[in-house]
This record gives structure tokens, C-alpha cells and sequence, in this order.
DNA sequence: GAAAGACCCGAAACCGGTTTCGGCAATAGA
DNA sequence: TCTATTGCCGAAACCGGTTTCGGGTCTTTC
């Protein structure tokens, strides 16, 4: 007799399944019947429908969902890749992330598929492959790139998915996005309105949508309060608390530095406490940061961050809640939403205690000394 | 004509899926005899095997992995409850857990399913609906409690599964573990050796396994190291940082306080940094502290935590591959395996500065000023 | 040279659902 | 009263695979 590679099943004494045919059976009804009556066909008597709904929960009946997948074609899964080894970006936000996706996913009855890549061709990789066996009927696609070679795969092999955050290519996309341009334009002005005027940015990764968004809402608050945009204060990318340090000192050994930083997120803004320390410079007093995520360290140094806070259990479920709404057939245009970010006002921003020129002296001293 | 309830499929242009039958035509061949070609079956010739492997892998053919499970009753996927909301616990590791249970299953060309749970009852009803649905062949159960209802119920249904951790009841276990009890004993003996005579533990939660693991091992390095076992110096059950500070208030303010504390856990011993520094002790040198983890935290914290770090991803991969083999049908006696925490020796312990008479003085002097 | 195996593969059943199609009975319309 | 609808359900095809069964070649063996 021939042999399969594999070796046996498992189990212990697994009661058999109860299956849509023990349903029928019970009811004197063929089981095309029985699925017509629990998926909500029109031509079945209401009292049939209740003598087959009653007795498949007495049964305890529930569906295979693979074994519906194979005729419907959905296996009612949403998918999700993430790349964990980049920055160590969103490591704070992946547990609220998940269980936002998760819970939505779970209130429609779905559930949710993931794997995790550690570089952009492993994503790509098992995204193929999740696609190939239809392991998942759709994606979730967090940490959007300008040019997104995930969404083009997608687009081309016609699955459906969501984006957290925007591209460039925006024709058949649907995403969720949280408005941080809104935000960094809003952190210019309250830094204006204090009395600063030499505001300088820190931007994240010009690869990321988000990064290049967010600048271009620092650039639209220095319009909006009739400041000129002078390039000097836009420091070199930071997306770590070392290239946000890095950053700090390059903007802060300028002629002219700047009396306020707004960061492009949380992780960079932290890494500017020691160089600041070390100038000499009282964070909130003489030099104000704001930034963006609201990453619970921030809560943790000192004095607080002053952030936009960005919440990602929602973000996740709105999420799967759009996905789940593309794989049904909803068209992508309508499927676009976005939030606002919420100001934590906190410690470490406030009325300028020091004149660029202040600045300048006190962090030339610092550095002789 | 009938009506079904859900909308129309989405999707783009969509080609359509080369499936066995399309092998099958193409070469001349029924669709069973390429199923068994390709599934290493002994009946068929090798110059057919090749024909058949050539083409599936021109043509593109990947076959669908729920129409398979159909059949085979597998789906391919290891399934995941997270509890996430308890203590904030396994938060900074959930990164590399999820990891590597998400590249052991892809090398084995498995998925992963999981799902997020905030409460007891929640984690069970997800469950029951992953196992109902089949969604998941076998299932990794993070946390183990001394009684696992977890583990009952799949135990009673048949399915597989794989603990992490270790309970009360063995049989039909499968586990991974990482030996606390080992690492507990040894920071006993550590700190013996460093002249330490009143050494305090603080356990985790008594419904824990790992805690009352831990704590065994706690007193058995007391005997190993001769010194009596005194139940003044186990503090109450701590696993967040607030609850860790408390505890270490209590035990410094016995009438012999210990000059060295074993934490169960390092969330729990960060929360002692605040409580010794107000009654004027140097941790690492008036008092010692040895915990249990490795979580990136302690890290941060000065003195760093000298603690016994867990490689939570090799306990991903681990786990992962333990569950698959239990799923192909390994008997759950053979698929146990423990492994030892690596010892970080960093600045919160050292010898004793100070007598436990003496850390009683300053203590009360502390608090009197 | 005929019987007995080995070697291969086709045919068909099967897995657990969904969906199409057709027909019977009851009702409505003429 | 006869026909046209409508309501409701059975029968059967179907989805994309896997697995069993049986039989036709081709060797081997006596």
C-alpha cells in the first residue's frame, strides 16, 4: 500500500465533528437545505429556518471555515506581515496594534493570520506565499513606503488590502492614516505661539510616507505663522534615540540653533534629553520639544514628553474593520478614513527662556568647557 | 432567484488560480495521480514525479491550503492566544516571541493564527472558537497557570497542544520551559557567596506556575547554602512595578531586614530602585537585588538590573516546532524540554555593605526624617 | 510458456461545505 | 376550472484537493 511522506495523526479520543449532514439528518432535510437556511437564503420557510437554526446550536454545529473556503473562497482571515526588525519602531505599539486588529477581527468572526519578516524581501516572501496558498483573504500593510512594492504585489495579484497610512500611488488603495501633518503643523504653531521663532525639525526616513507627511506639516505650520523655512533647521533623518541625539547636536552647533525642536517621532525626540543636558540646556526651559506617537517612554523621562499620542488599538481596528469591508466588495475609494492625533501637553515644551544667540554661547561654553 | 446575505466578491482583475487539474491536463495525467507525485507517494514512477514537479513549478501551481486541509484534516497552522492586558507582563517580549514562533512555522511552511484576549474567560471563548472553527491545528498556551483551563479544554477535545511553562497536571503535556527554578537557586547562592545572609524573595503570583517554581527554587538555594528558611523574609506576590515597590517597602521594614532580595520577576524588581533610594540605600551596595527575565528595562535603570535573561524568541522557535511535531503525531511524553537562563551580572548586586542591623537603622532613620 | 508479482497509473469516491436547477404543492389570477 | 405564479425544498453538481481501489503492462520465476 502506498505511503505518504508524513506520520499520523494526533490527538486522543477526538469526539467526531458534528458536520452539516448530522444537521440535516437530525432534521429530516438535505444538507444543501441546512445551508441555505443558516446563510440566509430567501427560499426557506421561516419555520424552517428556526427548527435548523435551533437544532444546529443544540449540536453544537459549527462550520469548518476551510471547508466553506473551498466554494466560497474565503477563509474569512485577515492578514497582517510585520516587519519587527526595523528601528525597533513600532515594538510599544504592537501589543495595543494587535489587539485592535484582533478584536475586530474576532466581533465579525473573523480571525487573523500573521507572520513576521525581518527585512523587506522576507516581507515580500511571505506575503507571496500567504497570497499563494490563500492563507489569508486580505492585508493589513502598516509602516506605508512612498513607493509600497507590497501594494503593488497586491494591487497586481488582485487581493485586497489596507494601508496604515498613505502612498503615492492612491488609485484602488483604501487606508486608515492618522493626520500627522495636522499635528506637526499644530506643534509649529503652539511653539510660535509661545514666542519661539527659530523652530527646527528632525525628520524620520524619507523612505516612509509618514516621515516626508509630517514634514510637510512642519513646513505648512512655518507658513501658516509667517515664519521662513530656513533648511538648516531641518536635521538629518532620526527614527532611534542615537540618530536623535545625533540630530539634537547637529542642529544645536548651528550660528543661528533653533530654541525648539519638533521631532518626527517619540523614539528621536528622547535621544535629544542628553546632548541638551550636556549643552547645558533645560529641556522645557531653554530648549522645547514636541514630537509624535506617544510611546510610553516618553512618559518616563524627564520632564515628561510632550507629544501627539496616537492610539493604536483603534488604529488596528479600524483597520481590520476597512479590510474586512474591501474583501467584501465595498469599493476602495470609500474605504479611506483618517484620525486626528491628541496633544499631551506635558513637560518638555514651553515659552523660551533663551535666544537662539543665548543658545549658541551657552552651547559653544558647554563644549570648550 | 436566491439571495445570499454577504455582498459580491471584491478584487481586481484577478487571474485565475492554476489549480491540479490544470497540471493534470496539461501533462496528460489525472489530477490524482499528480496529488500523489507531488506528495512523495511510493507508486509513482520518478521520471513521472519529475514531469510532474517540472510543471507544477512552471505553471506556477501552489495548491490551496484549506482545500487540502478538507481532506487531511490540517490546515498547517499553529494557533496563539495572547492575553495581553494581565500586568502589561510579557509586553517588551512580545516582539521576539512572536518571532520565532513566526519563522519556525514559516521553515515548516506553516502559518501562524492568533488572536488577542483580555480576560480568563475571554482567552477560553476564543479558544473554543478557534478549535470549533479548525482555524488552527494545535495550539501554544503562553502563561501556564498551576491548573490550566486552557489546557483542559483542549485536552478534552483532542487537540493539540504545547505549554509554556510547566502544571500541575503532566500528562498529555507537551512543554517548553526555561528553568527558573535553577536561576533562582543560583542568585541565592550568588549572593551567599557574596557574603549575603538575609536574603528576601519576592514571588510573582501564586497562580502562576512559574512563581511558585521559583520560589521553590528560592529555597532551595537557601538549603543548598545552609541558611534557615524564615517566611518573614518572602515579601507579598508582585509582578508590576507598584506592587514591586511595596513589596520591598514591607521587607525593609522588618525588624531584620534582608541585605539582598531575589525578584521573581524584573518588572517587580525595577519598582524596588524607588523605595531604596528614599530610605537611603545604594542598590547594588547597600542592598543587592538579583531578579529574573531580561526584559530591555533593566537596562535603563541604574544600577542595571543584574538579572537571569530569557531568550523569549528561541523560546518562540521552540515552542513552534515542539507543536508541529506534537500535531504529526508525537507522543507528548517525548516533547519536553527545558533550558537554562543566561546570568547577566550587572550593578544591582554585590557584597554587603551594610549589616541587616544596619540596614534596619537607616531605614527607620529614613523614615523618621 | 504460463502464472505470479512488481510497477504504475486511471477512475472514482471522498472531505464538508455551497450553489444551481428543477419540480412539486399551494395559491393567485382569469 | 384551468393556468400562471409563487414558495419551498430535494437532488445533484461543484469547489480543489486527497486517498482508495482495481486493473493493465512489464518482469520475473519455475
Amino acid at each position: 500500500m502506498a505511503q505518504p511522506a508524513a506520520g499520523k495523526t494526533a490527538g486522543g479520543p477526538r469526539r467526531p465533528r458534528v458536520t452539516i449532514s448530522d444537521v440535516a439528518q437530525e432534521l429530516g432535510l438535505t444538507k444543501g437545505t441546512v445551508s441555505r437556511a443558516l446563510n440566509g437564503y430567501a427560499d426557506i420557510s421561516e419555520s424552517t429556518r428556526n427548527r435548523v437554526l435551533h437544532a444546529a446550536e443544540a449540536m453544537g454545529y459549527r462550520p469548518l471555515s476551510h471547508a466553506q473556503a473551498i466554494r466560497t473562497g474565503k477563509v474569512r482571515s485577515v492578514g497582517l506581515v510585520l516587519q519587527l526588525n526595523q528601528h525597533d519602531g513600532h515594538r510599544p505599539f504592537l501589543q495595543d496594534f494587535l489587539s485592535g486588529i484582533s478584536e475586530a477581527a474576532s466581533a465579525a468572526d473573523w480571525t487573523m493570520t500573521m507572520a513576521t519578516a525581518s527585512s523587506d524581501e522576507d516581507t515580500q516572501r511571505l506575503l507571496a506565499k500567504l497570497v499563494a496558498e490563500h492563507k489569508a483573504d486580505g492585508f493589513i500593510l502598516p509602516r506605508t513606503y512612498m513607493v509600497d512594492a507590497r501594494a503593488e504585489f497586491l494591487r497586481a495579484e488582485g487581493v485586497p488590502f489596507v494601508l496604515f497610512g498613505r502612498t503615492r500611488k492612491e488609485e484602488g488603495c483604501a487606508w486608515f492614516d492618522v493626520e500627522s501633518e495636522a499635528a506637526m503643523e499644530e506643534a509649529v504653531r503652539i511653539l510660535h505661539g509661545l514666542g519661539h521663532r527659530r523652530i527646527g525639525f528632525v525628520p524620520g526616513s524619507r523612505e516612509y510616507t509618514f516621515s516626508v507627511i509630517r514634514q510637510e506639516g512642519y513646513e505648512a505650520g512655518l507658513r501658516r505663522c509667517g515664519l521662513p523655512f530656513d533648511s538648516d533647521l531641518v536635521g538629518r533623518d532620526a527614527l532611534s534615540r542615537a540618530s536623535g541625539a545625533e540630530a539634537t547636536r547637529a542642529l544645536l552647533s548651528l550660528p543661528e540653533p533653533p530654541t525648539a525642536i519638533v521631532f518626527c517621532v517619540d523614539r528621536a525626540a528622547i535621544g535629544a534629553y542628553e546632548p541638551a543636558h550636556l549643552a547645558g540646556l533645560a529641556i522645557g526651559h531653554d530648549l522645547s520639544v514636541i514630537s509624535y506617537d506617544g510611546i510610553p517612554e516618553g512618559g518616563l523621562v524627564s520632564p515628561k514628553l510632550s507629544t501627539f499620542s496616537v492610539d493604536m488599538k483603534h488604529a488596528g481596528e479600524r483597520l481590520a474593520q476597512l479590510l474586512i469591508r474591501r474583501i467584501e466588495g465595498e469599493a476602495p475609494e470609500t474605504l479611506r478614513e483618517t484620525v486626528r492625533a491628541r496633544f499631551l501637553a506635558r513637560g518638555s515644551h514651553g515659552q523660551p527662556a533663551l535666544s537662539s544667540a543665548d543658545v549658541a554661547r551657552r552651547v559653544k561654553s558647554a563644549l570648550n568647557y
